[in-house]
DNA sequence: AGAGTGTACCGTACATTGTACGGCTCAGGT
DNA sequence: ACCTGAGCCGTACAATGTACGGTACACTCT
């Protein structure tokens, strides 16, 4: 980041404002729900890294330093924008645990997950760790808990199961919103972007062999036409680990 | 990112900077290759975002303008230090391959990714997209398919399955580095920022109630002396992934 | 009604960033 | 001895987050 170094964050105060109602208007109008809100749409539109300060302030038509009287800086305010995407996850507590099963439940949440991740790709650049503790974020947690009870697991076992599936969604999401970003960036599409540089790898690979690597990436590109389809990985990652969560819970209530 | 715009990428020559000698020394001793290890050196001081051309150029000792004889810009740069730590992950392109079956194998894999991944914390901050083809990357490919060929996978599996594990190491280690970070700009361990927040937790919290949230939580916490223990994350999740995968490669095999 | 006070608002200034531009300097060929 | 091209780098600029201090409005109290 550039400019001043960022504030000392204080916690208390980011934690309280998270937890506040965000629509006591100012004399002008303004209110920090407003400015989550307005900030949310610029990030959806040109990506994190180019959202400022100012342009939100634009956006909303007062000072650039007028946010400021609402929200300490633009920390505090990606925390904002990233616990509010996640206010509207579920329909309420129960609506994983409402689905026919385990199983059932964590692809469920699984796919909500990914909806919010990819209309958002700006999520992945938000620290994670300091919002952890966000209203929507601890409702968030309560309810993808809720249908993992009762299976027999530990309360730990539970934690691990939804991180894992979590972090893997993520993590696939990710991949999926850089290789948009990239290609936005440098205005060229997959296709092109390969026939712009295929005779320059040839070149530069020429003398060296990678047997396997080679037969795969050729049938991974053949059969995607991409070298990466985010909803094959999803679905693949997704089974594979449900499977293998699935030997844990019947191994846990054949003890029971 | 502040100042000018980055310029334009052409891949082409990216590429071949990525596989060039890098030795090739310029009149004041100045290479490519010292370059990027003085890059690398500041990176794992003080973080990817606290790098800039100025501080490598100090602590090479030239003029900050004397690097763009040498790299096309940041990113190209940052390109170059994502393929060069990967350069030594492995002794030679058979050494995972040669343990004793491809499970072991998948966790050799694992643990070596986790190892750089945590020895260099900001490589998760560089867009891997445009680097997927650098020469040591290219070279990780290959070693770590090759223990999963002529299991009965297709080679669309083999490539799923090596990715859903290095996915799952990434995800993990990216949350540690996460915390690491918050932890080192706070200036406040853990528990200190534990105990700072938790009089504002309480108050803000009452009125609502998360039954399963609050139990595992706080079982968790326990049992781990902090909300998020990297190790048993990587080694849960990587079992899991595993058993999922054996179920897969057994079907695969009675087949044949 | 008038005075006083706190808070919302915001203009300006500054440090820091990546890098475009153009000049200087030196090694090596002729 | 001179020319040429490439390595080197000082300066300048646009953009950033935000500290600081001033202005103006909405309210309360007399």
């Amino acid at each position: 980041m550039a400019g001043r170094k960022a504030a000392a964050p204080d916690p208390a105060r980011s934690l309280a404002l998270l937890w506040g109602a965000h629509t006591k208007p100012g004399r002008s109008g303004l209110t920090v729900r407003a400015i989550v809100d307005a900030a949310i749409e610029v990030a959806d539109a040109v990506g994190l890294e180019a959202l400022s300060m100012r342009t939100v302030a634009e956006r909303l038509k007062v000072g650039t330093m007028s946010l400021y009287t609402h929200v300490p800086g633009k920390g505090e305010l990606t925390d904002l924008m990233f616990d509010r995407v996640y206010g509207d996850l579920y329909a309420d507590a129960d609506e994983p645990a409402r689905q026919p099963g385990w199983r059932a439940a964590l692809e469920f949440i699984a796919h909500r997950n990914w909806e919010v991740l990819t209309a958002h790709p700006w999520i992945h650049e938000v620290p994670t760790m300091r919002t952890a503790l966000g209203p929507n974020i601890t409702r968030k947690y309560e309810t993808e808990l809720r249908p993992l009870d009762g299976l027999g697991l530990t309360d730990v076992e539970m934690d691990s199961a939804l991180s894992l599936v979590l972090t893997h969604v993520q993590g696939i999401a990710r991949a999926g919103a850089e290789q948009l970003r990239t290609q936005r960036d440098s205005g060229l599409t997959d296709e092109e972007w390969w026939r712009q540089i295929s005779p320059t790898l040839t070149t530069v690979m020429s003398g060296t062999h990678f047997p396997t690597a080679g037969r795969v990436g050729t049938a991974v590109g053949e059969h995607f036409q991409s070298a990466l389809d985010p909803t094959h990985h999803l679905t693949f990652g997704l089974t594979t680990i449900l499977n293998g969560l699935s030997q844990l819970i019947e191994q846990r209530s054949a003890v029971q």
